[in-house]
RNA sequence: GAAAAUCUAUUCCA
């Protein structure tokens, strides 16, 4: 059993999902008992994998065999849980376990902690995370970070401010990820000059940057459009030896984008395949809409079929993309029949295609179609 | 032999 288990384990690890679930029932044929390990190593592969109903099936499956969850295996499923955007169910299972006498170590409400934020519900995340005190299950530097991540991620920066306190004094010190964190959070909200002194005091007294700090700072004075600055840390990480990922390309290319460089985001996204660095369908949506901004809709039609071509399927932000190009070059006709197209893909409109499509119309005169269009998304998005 | 991977990127309008 324990060598099933680690070959599960394995596969899962390896996304091989599907191979681990075969493999798994193999295992039974063969009548080999899985027990709570085997199991709960299969349902964190599902759910990380989003396969939440398939999680909760084999977990349904483990009880029905006689094999009793144990507080890795309610903490695994709350993680997927979460993954899938369940909280109630997840909530829910929390409750479950402890009225059933397992109760939940720093792993599980971490895991409930970040579910809870990423749901917006940051009350009761808040409350968990003093309720595991309370209980004596010391946090660690990953629940500091999540609390810290979450409590940014809706701007309450006195908040974690004093979260980071709390942080320095105990044994948990603030780590990469934690300065990662503060300098994304701080970015978003505007505060390039604290996030650059968080920045410095890194380089001056650790922990050192790493390719995802400058990620950051390269996206923040990005977005504030501070090109020069973000190229120069683009040279510098380039210079320390971090080799810049496809997320950080994109951020670029989409500044370059922003500010109306068209030329120097194409040579990004040419120096991505010089660089080896795999491309993916975000990197792709940011050059179709640097080409779109910049009123090139042919080229986007190019790029657009061939990002099909190597295999990345367009997904919604490539519609609305590729859609608000045509609508801005006039081009209705083209603009609607993408919009047809998504539909039969079985990528669904948004609010930001029918938007977009619709002022595409209103643009032209075409006022009848457009509140028709408008009447479409009400009735699919108010129902 | 099982659990958090915690942090960075893209679309309309404002």
């Amino acid at each position: 059993v324990a060598i099933y288990s680690m070959l599960i384990h394995g596969l899962c690890k390896a996304q091989k999902i599907d191979d681990a679930c075969k493999f798994f029932e193999q295992m039974k044929e063969k009548g080999c008992r899985p027990n709570v390990v085997t199991y709960t190593a299969l349902i964190g592969g599902l759910g990380k994998a989003r396969r939440l109903a398939d999680a909760v099936l084999y977990y349904e499956e483990m009880q029905d065999q006689g094999c009793t969850p144990n507080v890795v295996t309610y903490s695994t499923l709350i993680d997927g849980m979460g993954r899938a955007g369940e909280v109630e169910k997840a909530c829910k299972l929390f409750g479950e376990m402890k009225s059933r006498g397992c109760c939940p170590n720093v792993y599980t409400y971490t895991s409930l902690i970040r579910v809870l934020f990423k749901a917006g519900r940051v009350d009761l995340a808040w409350e968990a995370f003093n309720e595991m005190k309370c209980r004596n299950q010391v946090p660690n530097v990953f629940t500091y970070n999540v609390v810290i991540d979450g409590l940014l991620k809706v701007k309450r920066f006195q908040d974690a401010l004093h979260v980071c306190q709390e942080m320095c004094r105990t044994d948990s010190r603030p780590d990469q990820v934690t300065y990662n964190t503060l300098i994304s959070g701080l970015g978003k909200a505007g505060h390039l000059y604290e996030a650059q002194e968080l920045f410095h005091q890194m380089k001056e007294k650790g922990p050192s940057p790493n390719a995802i700090t400058y990620a950051a700072m390269i996206d923040m004075l990005g977005k504030a459009e501070h090109v020069n600055e973000a190229v120069n840390f683009f040279v510098e990480m380039k210079i320390k030896g971090f080799m810049p990922d496809v997320v950080c390309y994109s951020s670029l290319i989409d500044m370059f984008g922003k500010v109306g460089q068209l030329l120097e985001a194409k040579r990004c996204f040419e120096e991505m395949r010089k660089q080896g660095c795999k491309r993916n369908v975000v990197v792709y949506n940011c050059i179709l809409d640097a080409l779109g901004k910049a009123g090139y809709v042919d080229e986007v039609a190019l790029t657009f079929k061939e990002m099909q071509q190597e295999g990345f399927v367009p997904d919604v932000f490539s519609f609305n993309v590729v859609i608000d190009a045509y609508c801005n070059a006039g081009d209705l006709k083209e603009a609607q029949k993408l919009f047809e197209e998504m539909k039969e893909k079985g990528c669904y409109p948004d609010l930001i295609t029918y938007s977009t499509l619709i002022k595409g119309l209103a643009e032209v005169g075409r006022m009848a179609e457009a509140a028709r269009l408008f009447e479409e998304m009400e009735a699919t998005y108010h129902a």
